[in-house]
DNA sequence: ATGAAAGCGCTAACAT
DNA sequence: ATGTTAGCGCTTTCAT
């Protein structure tokens, strides 16, 4: 490997002069400065960034801990945080916590000895345990809050867009609404099914344990409290489906029980996704940004890094996308059609 | 931050046995041994792994590099890749090429200065070059090669994958078969159109370039040249899509047409996913082993750094899987429905 | 403006 | 079996 004293000799200059030249150029001779860059372009010269991370104690190295990888959704906060990152110059180390928090201390252990300078987690229900590996660490948390009252946050306005998901239906006609809800120790699945209650009441209408199922944000589960839900004997007239995954599941089932959508069923999911759009019908959902989350999450980390206070947390907006899935309810329905497996 | 020094201190041994007392434990009285280890829990002792690369020069740390984050192909090889290194105690520099060599360059010239011991690649038209900036690094290229005389690779057996799918349509009687296949200079692209070529030929059937249309790997560009494809006077019966994204948009091509699937047009995809099963009707596919190839290849990459000799290159096996987008074609067809826009 | 020297935290000779 | 010493490549005082 080409070190910086190989430059420093060919620029006939001390290593420390190299040094310099190279990332304070202000304090060397413009003539000296040119001809150690030309020294370091010839060798093919590039830092050790090890070397100079342990001489600084700061590495340009960010943690990113994402609870699902092959989710569409993380894949893409994912994408935002390193391109805002890369612009910057950091380096992203990316773990993946599965949705467990032991994994997620591993990461954490792992990401310590690399003496990151920051990170950005979507949180488990155990982070507020596990960040204790890593006092002192600026930590953005991402899509989800740990709920630790000094947590600083980037989320989309996640009760706003159940809301309005919800008010779509209930302006449609819909009475009878399902709700396939997340974990209640996710605070995105709280803050959506407040939403829902919310858009309920506005409406009138009372709210109904007996609609509202909860499922483990995966497809499986989506898809299981869905034929529960929807085989009630007065079945809901339309489903809003807490995440992706799950939405997944719902208009699985939906096609098993038979149930054309949106004559015999409105689906309203939660984050877009290409698979949204081509279903067919077309699915109804609340869009989030999720690029610009990761985004914004990562921006904001290294502003904090480079020395300026914490912002207030952000709330990016969501939009509702009408598309094909969601329609007013049959005006009559005939028992066959409420009928129990 | 906890260094050695505190443990030994605590221990009452020397900076040097406390190294060793940790991570080679044979050379170390069990007592002393036992005492170091007891100091280092209590303290909360972390190695910095910066400072051990440094002095060891390696860095349990690999790189990855990608061409597409977003694609679930992709995320589902980088978590083959990232498990595998983990269950070993290697961490990953993940980077993401978005096919741009010049992205690739940078991504190499980063992950250079952090010492990686290893290289996982999925190759851009521009690797043989980019890989001359980490000269003596052992590399395994990923799902496609670069070319390279002595490059090691662990991909999908894409011919045989390809003749297996294409003997499949023309087993049910298809005699116009059309291919949306990738870019030439992707060697997968490559490979998958030789299969179909040999397939048409062990079928008896000419090979007929018009029938044949390039994309360059994206939903939109298999969407558009599957539209002129289908909107030919004398369309095909049937589709062969070279790749997971170029499906999507032949699907929609077929579906803008007003082609019902698999009635006037089957098609089978290469790379399964959810979109493919849950699409109506389900899509017949090519699936890949997309986890084991990246887990192999990072398998195998570890072997070698552990002083194993290369082995042979891999090639996994496909599996076509039958589902509902491919039918015999139509016995009859009325001159309406050949009819061009 | 430049150089000499020290040291980040760790491990590997080399001693004992 | 353990301690002493040196040095990985870099940056940063402190001199000059």
């Amino acid at each position: 490997m080409i070190g910086l004293e190989e430059v420093a000799k060919l620029a006939r200059v001390s290593p420390a002069t190299a040094s310099r030249a190279l990332h304070r150029p202000e304090l060397v001779a413009l003539r000296t400065r040119e001809r150690v860059e030309q020294a370091a372009l010839e060798l093919g010269y590039r830092p050790n960034v090890l070397a100079r991370s342990l001489r600084t104690r700061g590495s340009r190295t960010l943690g990113l801990i994402v609870t699902d990888i092959l989710n569409p959704f993380h894949a893409t906060l994912a994408k935002g945080v390193q391109d805002a990152a890369e612009a910057q110059g950091y380096t992203v180390l990316m773990f993946n916590s599965d949705e467990q928090p032991d994994k997620e201390r591993r990461a954490l252990e792992t990401l310590q000895g690399h003496l990151p300078q920051g990170l950005i987690v979507v949180p488990t229900s155990q982070t507020g345990d596990n960040l204790r590996i890593v006092p002192g660490l600026p930590v953005v948390e991402l899509d989800r809050t740990s709920g630790l009252p000094d947590a600083h946050s980037v989320m989309v306005d996640n009760v706003s867009g159940a809301r309005e998901a919800v008010a779509h239906l209930t302006g449609l006609g819909h009475r009878r609404i399902g709700m396939i809800v997340g974990r209640q120790d996710v605070s995105t699945a709280r803050e959506r099914l407040q939403g829902y209650r919310e858009a309920l009441a506005a409406a009138g209408l009372p709210y109904l344990e007996s609609l509202v199922l909860p499922g483990n944000h995966r497809e499986a589960d989506g898809r299981l409290a869905s034929m529960q839900l929807l085989s009630q004997r007065e079945r809901p007239t339309a489903l809003f489906v807490g995440n992706n995954e799950m939405t997944v599941g719902a208009v699985l089932a939906a096609r098993d029980l038979g149930l054309e959508l949106p004559r015999d069923l409105s689906i309203v999911g939660f984050d877009d996704s290409r698979w949204a759009q081509t279903m067919s019908p077309a699915l109804t959902v609340v869009a989030q940004p999720t690029y610009e989350l990761g985004m914004v999450a990562c921006q904001w980390l290294l502003s904090v890094i480079q020395g300026n206070p914490w912002p207030e947390n952000v709330r990016l907006p969501t939009v509702l996308i009408h598309r094909s899935s969601t329609a007013p309810p049959q005006p009559t329905r005939s028992p066959a059609q409420a009928a129990s497996p």
